[in-house]
DNA sequence: TCAACCAGTTTACTTTTAGTAACCACCTAT
DNA sequence: ATAGGTGGTTACTAAAAGTAAACTGGTTGA
């Protein structure tokens, strides 16, 4: 018999999770603020200051400046990054992370260690 | 200037990325094993102790058994969990975290507290 | 003037993911 | 017989994510 501790079976004899994992949990929600593709990245790239679209853009080798714009946009609204605009003619644009963006930096590390101990 | 220490512009006068994040960097190459829908949930489900497929598909409230599956399957392939047939007639089935899946829990630890912590 | 830069936006697709709902074959207890 | 269990599979749809390449509208330096 595995751990089915969190499964019970009802009245009627029909089996349900006593404590089921709803979509919301922390891992999943989590997830969905650092996970989308380039947005780890994206974060690990400016944790030693801002750095410019363009910048950024080319230090993401693969991704199409399409990507980088709305993954910045996500993380923006998440409150990861910060855009700063720093000179119109000629337009600068900064982009830097947040005191809130510093406290993800902790798991990203934990990823990229465990990544690289496991030689993914 | 921002710390654009990684980006030199070369002889024609075309700017470069010194040192680009080539798309298989650490981060993105941990992401793709740990990263996809219920991946995580999953692994955390299975750290104590070996479970059935329709108590793990039960726990995990919003995930289609059809979800589950490929998620094991991609999961098993990457040598995360293992499939194990406990008995035919009646048929069932466990699955559980191998030691290189265990491996990965800190990374989902340090996940799950940084949202629960965030209230995200 | 020409080429390259800035910070994007737009277009036009293709690919991947997520999801529902029904179905299979077999087993078990009422 | 039938209702529920086991562990899945199949067929199909909808939505999200990702791609390359062109385009804007300015600026800058040779």
């Amino acid at each position: 018999m595995s751990n089915s501790l969190e499964i019970a079976t009802d009245a009627e004899g029909r089996k349900r999770a006593l404590a089921p994992c709803l979509e919301p949990c922390p891992i999943e929600r989590g997830m969905r603020v650092l996970g989308g593709k380039w947005k780890g990245s994206i974060l690990w790239h400016l944790k030693d200051g801002p750095v410019r679209f363009n910048d950024l853009a080319r230090q993401l080798g693969g991704a199409s400046k399409k990507m980088v714009t709305q993954r910045l946009r996500e993380m923006e609204e998440a409150g990861l990054v910060a855009r700063e605009v720093v000179s119109d003619r000629p337009i600068a644009v900064t982009y830097e992370i947040t005191d809130f963006g510093k406290t993800a930096l902790g798991v990203l590390e934990e990823l990229k260690d465990w990544a690289e101990r496991q030689q993914i």
